[in-house]
DNA sequence: GGAGCGCTGGAAAGCGCTTTCCCGCCACGC
DNA sequence: GCGTGGCGGGAAAGCGCTTTCCAGCGCTCC
């Protein structure tokens, strides 16, 4: 195994021509070749099967064609979605996505970033959300300053206070609008799986529900704080129902956590929406077939990717954008009248 | 910006050592260095930030930390639990993981495998299904062979005759059991919803599935073919209730497409389990809450994500090696007695 | 008609690292 | 006492590519 290698100066050599003029050749210079010397470098190369080293060119050009993207757990088909939206949009451009999984531990986010760096990539689109937790924010936002240090940009989805690229869906905006929309279903006693306490997305989502209730002057919601999962939202459900809260209403403030919680009612008896009306956030596709269809709030998930792969592949100023992306309140089956 | 990189001679002058020195420190050499100067380097290196640049160890080294990951579509829980298995494994190995996305277009795989050996990846797992396509199959076999040929290592997730580690998930076998189990039900009357005709997966799994049909003395299903999507199986579903065929059970060859088939159904005014069973095939967990709860045919995605990468990961023989992992009947609400 | 210019081709200097090779030093053994 | 290894340290030769710089050439323009 392992036969040579093709490099270029074997190419170049095949084809009679300089090492330059090789390189100018294959690797849209600036600078014109002639039409004669192009088309034998051309041949040449496409015979002996060359394909440029990537880590040579990365090397000499001192930037690599990787783009990083960074998630808390990519079968969390949220993440996949988005993951999907920014590998369409780094493909085209000829890039090449890393992709990372912290598993949810912060100082896993710093290493990634750690390595993408030392890759030299090109950008880095962190998907994973943000927490209230000071310390590990500050070692992320000094990996993010060495990262754009050295000349790679940094974009992130959903809540940061980073100084970056930010795509930001509309949580707290969402999470009213819902709130709106259940009290017309004539809701007045809700209830909401928080997820934890110290992620932005989800206080957001909970602050904007918070909001709309109070809106219409509604009692604020009782809060269960519990797991950004699907076991997190199973977990919450129960302890809901073992707190003998008369809700008639539950908002999970993810797709994910709601199909645990229904998970949870079911076992137990409850029918949705006919004692417990229940909504999520984010409308996952994979879950729309779900009986009852979940109401919920439609956020464009893949369009997030796409648009925080375009944020941190041109190069814009030096002003962190922001782009907002509006929720939408979608609602179905599992939300009855009251 | 683009403050100065900090190099590996900048720290060896800092501590004032050689560049081998240095190196040798910082990256596990087999040469032994006194800890005097080890420690000298080591405190610089820490003080200084510095990051060695993977393109030139890579390129230095002849080999990088890239292992190269190919789905068809990452929303697709089928892939994205499959990934997240690589990932853990490959992350464990200090290496660091490519995504790439086909779009079920067997091309952009072969490109990608380019790329991969553009950017000396030193393995790839290849997870997306092959298909019966001759040419495409011959143009990516000899990408493959490239890609070995440099000393890279390849694996592919099911079916493949291409000389390479593989995972075979019991396609054949789980069709077969599935079919016993739905017989024992009762079922006298079977249709499937098989998926493009030219997968060997979804082959495998409706030859399987007729196999076992035989076994208990059945006549062959009405077969159905569709994308290996969930509108697929929504289509394929109308397709089966318009043709009129008495079916009792149907068998959609991917949860994912189950699930577009219990919509059409559902639609149709058609009740599962009631008027008619449903089962799938691969257990998604994300799916494992819907109601009724899908029967199916559990594989451990993420395991074989985690054998994938480790087959290609520690070196092995030259022998390509198979490792069958079996799936599991699992039925639930959503098949009844016949 | 020669100075100046634009254009193409090649030589060569890196890019940041690994690794070979060599050198000096210090036991050690006879 | 002196040859012999073994060992830690450094100089330097690459790894495969890009890009600067220069040389040569055919023009145009006074």
């Amino acid at each position: 195994m392992s036969a040579r290698q093709v490099t270029l100066a074997e190419v170049a050599k095949q084809a009679g021509v300089s090492l330059a003029t090789a390189s100018r050749v294959l690797n849209g210079s600036t600078r014109q070749v002639s039409e004669e010397l192009s088309d034998r470098v051309l041949r040449t190369a496409e015979q002996l099967g060359y394909v440029p080293n990537a880590s040579a060119q990365a090397l000499a050009r001192n930037s690599s064609s990787l783009v990083g993207l960074v998630v808390h757990d990519i079968t969390d088909p949220y993440f996949s979605c988005i993951a999907a939206g920014v590998t369409r949009v780094a493909e085209e451009a000829g890039l090449v996505v890393v992709l990372g999984t912290t598993g949810r531990r912060p100082e896993r986010e710093v290493e990634l970033l750690s390595t993408l760096r030392a890759h030299r990539a090109r950008a880095v689109v962190l998907a994973g959300s943000r927490t209230t937790d000071r310390s590990a924010q500050s070692r992320l936002a000094a990996e993010i300053d060495a990262f754009t240090e050295q000349g790679g940009r940094v974009a992130c989805v959903s809540q940061a206070k980073l100084g970056t690229d930010t795509v930001v869906p509309g949580n707290r905006a969402g999470g009213r609008a819902l709130a709106r929309a259940l009290t017309e279903l004539g809701h007045k006693k809700f209830a909401v799986l928080g997820g934890p306490s110290d992620l932005f997305v989800a206080r957001d989502r909970l602050a904007g529900f918070k909001a709309g209730l109070a809106d219409a002057g509604i009692a604020p919601p009782v809060v269960i704080n519990g797991a950004f999962t699907r076991d997190g939202g199973y977990e919450a459900a129960l302890e809901l129902l073992a707190s003998k809260t008369r809700a008639t209403c539950v908002f999970a403030v993810t797709d994910v956590m709601a199909m645990g919680a229904m998970a949870a009612l079911r076992e137990r008896g409850v029918r949705v929406p006919e004692d417990m009306s229940i909504a999520g956030f984010d409308d996952i596709p994979t879950l729309r077939d779900t009986v009852p269809a979940l109401s919920t709030v439609r956020l464009p998930l893949e369009e997030m990717g796409e648009i925080a792969a375009g944020l941190v592949l041109d190069a814009g100023g030096d002003e962190p954008r922001t782009v907002r992306v509006a929720g939408e309140v979608v609602l179905r089956a599992s939300t009855a009248h009251n």
